[in-house]
DNA sequence: CAATCTTTTGAGAGTTACTGTCATTTGACT
DNA sequence: AGTCAAATGACAGTAACTCTCAAAAGATTG
């Protein structure tokens, strides 16, 4: 979502015709009503029927546009973002380094960008089981893009054992860091705690 | 499962009365007909109803012993095997080096109680997205588990955020490591892929 | 051992998240 | 204006649950 679904994007592209407008508009109509209402009456209690309803469109094309119920809340861009930022760090750096750069990186342009909607994905990921479950799912996914960058960077084959424990592990970090971030009430230093996350990472675990 | 359901554990327990060995049996009937199920057709082809039938009981009775479909598979009794081998570390020793005994230990127990399962459910773990997922959920909750252990022995917080990013960052390593496995057959040891998993973390994700 | 009490079970109805199909609508292009 | 392709909506169907209630079966007591 993000970028495409930003109010600024929609007179960002007049040479898009008006049939992909519109598919943006359809897009933003539901993830909008859907939010709405997951807030108002919670993600459960809240049919994809009713999401439809509100959003003016019918359940099928609801199910066109995101193919669960999750996806409605976990769909998200952020994967390319930090496939860039990664990438961007010089190769002389270890893969670490690169890693805990790339990753601060990202997230601080995911927060200057849409810290609202961040907040709302990660409050619902937080609360509801299927969301928290679906987004594990999401992070093994990512995982193995992070790995195919570092195995560039290494030389080590995308599958190496320890390549893939090491990803594995930052995005669990991330994740719980992220958690405990929701758990206060969202107000801290997200960038900061994040790299103190890293750092007990980079210590070996020590407490 | 486990214990509970071994063949052995059937005469272990005279003193249970007719019912609880009833509904030993009707637990292992219904699991064993959907792992056979699930080897034929696979997961998703296989619907609780048929499991049903296949165990001879009603559906209702399949959702009344699992809540879900992937409680089926999913329900095990680690965390406790997990939590003992912990405890039983002496309280001199450092966080890390407590986990990874603790890890090393139950795990050879579990490889030592029921391969078998062990088996059939890292490669359904593996295979079908549903269960990954779900069981990345069921992480989370032996990771609180773990949480509160070590934070008696630290005297830290249950929630200290370097405790929770400690233990989930374990955790999402040997579940990768768990896949490794799977990945390669099976067929390697899995004491000592573990033991190298739990190096990459101690030495600070360094490759 | 019979009567009662409690737990387990099965049957059936209902909800919801999907999936697939098909006719209709609606931009796009000539 | 007319044709073509893509998007939509209506509808039927499947499967995972959830709830309720009555029947069956083990436990308990006199």
């Amino acid at each position: 979502m993000a970028s495409a679904e930003t109010p600024s994007a929609a007179q960002a592209g007049p040479r898009l015709g008006l049939r992909e407008r519109k598919k943006i508009q359809t897009r933003q109509a539901i993830r909008r009503a859907a939010y709405r209402l997951f807030e108002q009456q919670g993600y459960d209690a809240t049919p994809v029927d009713r999401i439809a309803e509100a959003a003016d469109v019918s359940p099928s094309t609801v199910f066109r546009y995101f193919p669960t119920k999750e996806d409605i809340v976990l769909t998200d861009e952020y994967d390319p973002v930090l496939e860039a930022a990664i990438r961007a760090r010089p190769a002389a750096e270890t893969p670490v380094e690169a890693i805990r750069q790339g990753v601060l990186a990202s997230m601080q342009r995911i927060l200057d960008h849409d810290v609202t909607e961040l907040r709302q994905r990660t409050r619902l990921m937080r609360e509801v089981p299927a969301l928290r479950a679906r987004a594990a799912e999401g992070m093994t996914e990512s995982a193995r893009m992070l790995c195919t960058v570092l195995a560039e960077r290494t030389g080590r084959p995308a599958d190496d054992i320890e390549l893939r424990i090491v990803v594995s592990a930052v995005f669990a970090a991330m994740n719980e860091a992220l958690m405990c971030w929701v758990e206060q009430g969202q107000t801290g230093d997200l960038i900061a705690l994040i790299g103190r996350t890293l750092d007990v990472l980079a210590r070996g675990l020590t407490l």
